[in-house]
RNA sequence: GGAGCGUUGGCAGAGUGGUAAUGCAGCGGAUUGCUAAUCCGUGACCGUGUUAUAGCGGUCCACAGGUUCGAGUCCUGUACGCUCCGCCA
């Protein structure tokens, strides 16, 4: 959520940011209640302050009776104004949780992900001396799957990796995390169950009725938990409700966890192969820092990212989206998509994202400024370290032989035992 | 699943229904003069006010209700934590 005092003074920027990000401008009605709250509070604390003033001469007053019943009417006329306050708090309190977060002026503008915009291109898309087969073709011939059988034990949108692809998957992640270990960052591999409450704070959904996220988050039912989407929801939430020191920041997490979204609204898109399921393995890299670190650190998380691209030996371009297309809670937003043979294009396989301060409003997370002792609200980052089973299909499909095998990338193969290839005619 | 105990500032920790001690840390300042010591100040949030401070007022003792003129304190519910029992590995 955004700063009221901001809106309060910024309110062009604000209604700007509604306009190129597609949400409704809410600002007027949000600075009609506001100034209502205002004239209510005043009102009630100085009748309040009244009343403690009574309540502070009772013990030693001679008239006790007289001034328990001022102070009773007091209260009653304090009950009264209060009920109004409280029930416009909470709708000027929605209103601030329907307002997007404010767009880097250096965004592209548009609607949608047709604005978006390439920055650079890094990597040649490989010239096959065969027709390359698609990511369902290998994982068929190579048993690396088996989707038959999962759609009848499990349902559709799910996968079983099988045999080397499987220990493909899980060099993968190991080789990301131990990467963003040595880089300093701390790993945590964090539960995949939490509070609703939890992903309300990270900000990837409008208002402040949780019922909004039961299109996207999947529910427990009969508990008051769900499933996450990202490890990122639970780093973002892991110091709510606290003041840090300056020292401690930047705080660079590596969170590694099963994420698990319902795509309700994907039906028919890339119904088939390894792209988009219910659940998948993905590495994620979170930064809190100072607000003036952010620019850099977002610098920083997009290079990493980069960096296993290449690491991975995989074409890939990076994207500046569009504003309509980042999303309610950012600021900035790169996605990088590497090149799949099979569609003959680029696909998404991760996105570094500038949230500035508008997660840490909603986790209420704060430091503490070593040189003036104020207390602001810490930025947050956060960036996709490797989403493993996506980036099984550029991987495979970039990588692949004639005969259906796959080669391994050089630093990959360390962690799958020194072997250069799995599968091929000798399965 | 059952029972008991607990939750007070960054941390530790007092608090007979009359409006939150104290210690430590951090930060700021003063002083002495040298591997540091001593002293003083310093919670968060909101409103008002200010160029910015200051000031003034209000709220906050896990959360939400209730009793009361008045609740950290009494009552009810919820969350979380600890201990024990049961169950399972």
């Amino acid at each position: 959520m955004l700063d009221i005092k901001f809106i309060r003074e910024n309110p062009d920027i604000v209604k700007h940011a509604c306009q190129v990000k597609n949400y409704p401008d809410v600002v007027d009605d949000i600075l009609n209640l506001d100034k209502r709250v205002r004239e209510l509070k005043t009102i009630t604390q100085t009748k309040t302050a009244e009343k403690n003033k009574i309540s502070k001469e009772i013990p030693t007053a001679t008239n006790k009776a007289d001034l328990i019943a001022k102070s009773k009417a007091i209260s009653e006329e304090i009950a009264n104004e209060m009920a109004e306050l409280a029930d416009k708090e909470n709708v000027l309190n929605d209103l601030l949780h329907s307002v997007p977060q404010i767009p880097t002026p250096d965004a592209p503008i548009g609607p949608d992900e047709s604005a978006n915009v390439e920055i650079r291109r890094i990597g040649t898309p490989r010239t096959f001396d065969f027709t390359p087969r698609p990511q369902w073709d290998l994982l068929d011939m190579n048993g690396w799957w088996m989707p038959e059988q999962i759609a009848k034990t499990c349902g559709t949108r799910l996968y079983a990796l099988c045999g080397e692809l499987a220990e493909l998957e899980l060099a993968v992640q190991t080789y990301v995390i131990k990467k963003m270990i040595a880089k300093g960052f701390k790993f945590v591999a964090c539960p995949s169950i939490t509070k609703p409450q939890v992903i309300f704070n990270a900000g990837h959904f409008t208002g402040s009725d949780l019922s909004v996220m039961n299109d996207d988050v999947f529910m427990l039912e009969g508990t008051d938990r769900c499933l996450a989407g990202t490890s990122e929801i639970i780093l973002n939430s892991l110091y709510s409700d606290e003041i840090l020191s300056e020292n401690v920041l930047p705080m660079k997490f590596v969170g590694f966890s099963p994420c698990f979204r319902k795509e309700a609204g994907s039906a028919g898109r890339d119904t088939r192969g390894l792209i988009r399921v219910h659940q998948f393995n993905k590495v994620e890299q979170f930064i809190f820092c100072k607000p003036e670190d952010s620019e850099k650190m977002h610098e920083m998380l997009l290079n990493d990212l980069c960096e296993t691209m290449e690491d991975l030996e995989l074409p890939y371009r990076v994207i500046a989206n569009s504003t309509g297309d980042m999303g309610f809670n950012k600021v900035k937003m790169n996605d990088v998509e590497a090149w799949v043979p099979s569609e003959n294009a680029y696909r998404e396989l991760g996105s570094c994202s500038t949230i500035g301060q508008f997660q840490a409003r909603r986790t209420n997370t704060r430091y503490r400024k070593n040189a003036t002792n104020e207390v602001d609200f810490v930025a947050t980052l956060n960036n996709t370290g490797i989403a493993a089973g996506r980036a099984l299909v550029p991987l495979m499909e970039n990588h692949q032989n004639a005969d259906g095998s796959v080669n391994i990338p050089k630093k990959l193969q360390p962690l799958m035992d020194g072997r250069i290839k799995i599968g091929g005619k000798h399965q």
